[in-house]
RNA sequence: UGGGCUAUCGCCAAGCGGUAAGGCACAGGACUUUGACUCCUGCAUUCGCCGGUUCAAAUCCGGCUAGCCCAG
């Protein structure tokens, strides 16, 4: 009997994956890697032990709770301050998944003698002809949950299993309630996990070390100020809620600029572009690209977006530039592009300049 | 100081005697394992102030106040 580590987070998708798990005859195991803890001394929304182990006990599985706080921090919270702090806008659910969750779960899976580890992700994981390991788009998209994970390495997914691939959330929540699963109805979680009240700019301004830039010029394209902004941790590009400018038309930050500290407004029109390039570049399906190859794919450059047909093109061994047929609206420097081959498999992804 | 023009929601702005459009902003909600976007709902018993005409005024008349422009 294979042993298989299962990462639950105390909702209903790791909940079910390992259910279905130990219904195929794994001999699973249940860890809760419990990233942070708030002020009051609550676990946050995607750790929350009590939850987990109810399943666990449910399901009559061996469960064993992981502190990681400090590599949580030093992963992906503090990095998500710096990102802000630098008028970019992260992805912090990108780096916890490749640097915590996976990192964690393989270490603990080697601990508990275990060789596999699995997750309640929405996404198929699997080994290409070509040797290569990658993750396929969720059987439903509107759930999919590849974009998140096109930083994991080789290795991790080597070890991992994902049940979910095929099911919905609807026949998810069934599984689970048919079950007796504690947590069938409890709500998908949603936000940051951290930040479990939604205000992430209270959160960097308690969280920043240095200091946190203040007011500035919300400016048009031409330079002309329009109006004071509230420091630039507030804004991100495409943002049009929040700005208290009104022009008649909608306007939305089209650049956030650190050096002079002002905010670039424009309509929507001006805010699409058809190239970017990234940095920080992962591949899975493939190798990599040498300087100058090009591939043709489909990419998204937010998370909920839909794939859009590009062609992308090796600039060195860590960057890439990616053109797209049709522009794409508010490209957002510090998120990720992920771009896929023609059987929604992730060829890979990098972290828009 | 003369002459002219304008004063309608936080901003812009319809309205031209018949009982306050719209856009932006804002608020709330939906959606959402990131930030955003999007969508839905709400948002002036009142039209600078005071009088007058009229069955009826933001709309007509008079005065006042404020701002703008042109003269000087």
């Amino acid at each position: 009997m294979q042993k298989v580590v299962i990462g639950m987070s105390g909702g209903v998708d790791s909940a079910v994956a390992a259910f279905l798990l130990k219904e195929k005859g794994y001999d699973v195991i249940g860890v809760t890697l419990r990233t942070w803890m708030s002020d009051d001394g609550e676990d946050g929304r995607c750790c929350e032990i009590d939850d987990a182990a109810a399943v666990a006990r449910k399901l009559g599985i061996p469960y064993h709770p992981f502190n990681c706080t400090s590599l949580f921090k030093e992963k992906v919270t503090d990095p998500f301050v710096r990102s802000y702090l630098d008028a970019t806008t992260p992805n912090p659910c990108i780096e916890c998944n490749r640097y915590v969750k996976w990192e964690g779960l393989l270490n603990y899976a080697k601990v508990l003698g275990a060789d596999l580890i699995a997750t309640g992700h929405y996404a198929h994981v699997l080994r290409l002809d070509n040797g290569r390991y990658t993750v396929k788009t969720a059987s439903h998209a509107a759930k999919d949950q590849t974009y998140m994970l096109y930083k994991l390495t080789q290795d991790q997914l080597s070890h991992t299993l994902m049940p979910l691939g095929d099911l919905s959330k609807e026949e998810v929540r069934k599984i689970a309630s048919d079950a007796g699963i504690p947590v069938a109805d409890k709500p998908d979680s949603q936000e940051i996990c951290f930040v479990p009240d939604g205000d992430y700019a209270g959160y960097i301004k308690k969280n920043a070390e240095g200091l946190i830039p203040g007011e500035g010029n919300f400016v048009d394209e031409d330079g002309n100020i329009l109006g004071l902004h509230k420091g630039i941790i507030h804004y991100t590009v495409g943002q049009r809620k929040g700005l208290g400018i009104a022009m008649g038309y909608p306007v939305f930050v089209k650049k956030i600029n650190k050096r002079t500290n002002e905010v670039v407004l424009s309509d929507d029109a001006s805010l699409y572009s058809d190239s970017l390039t990234c940095r920080d570049v992962n591949f899975l399906s493939i190798e990599g690209l040498r300087p100058g190859q090009k591939l043709s794919c489909r990419a998204k450059i937010r998370y909920h977006h839909k794939p859009a047909p590009a062609v992308v093109e090796a600039l060195d061994n860590d960057r890439i530039l990616i053109t797209f047929d049709e522009p794409v609206r508010a490209v957002t420097p510090g998120q990720s592009t992920v771009f896929y081959d023609d059987n929604e498999c992730v060829i890979g992804g990098g972290i828009i300049e």
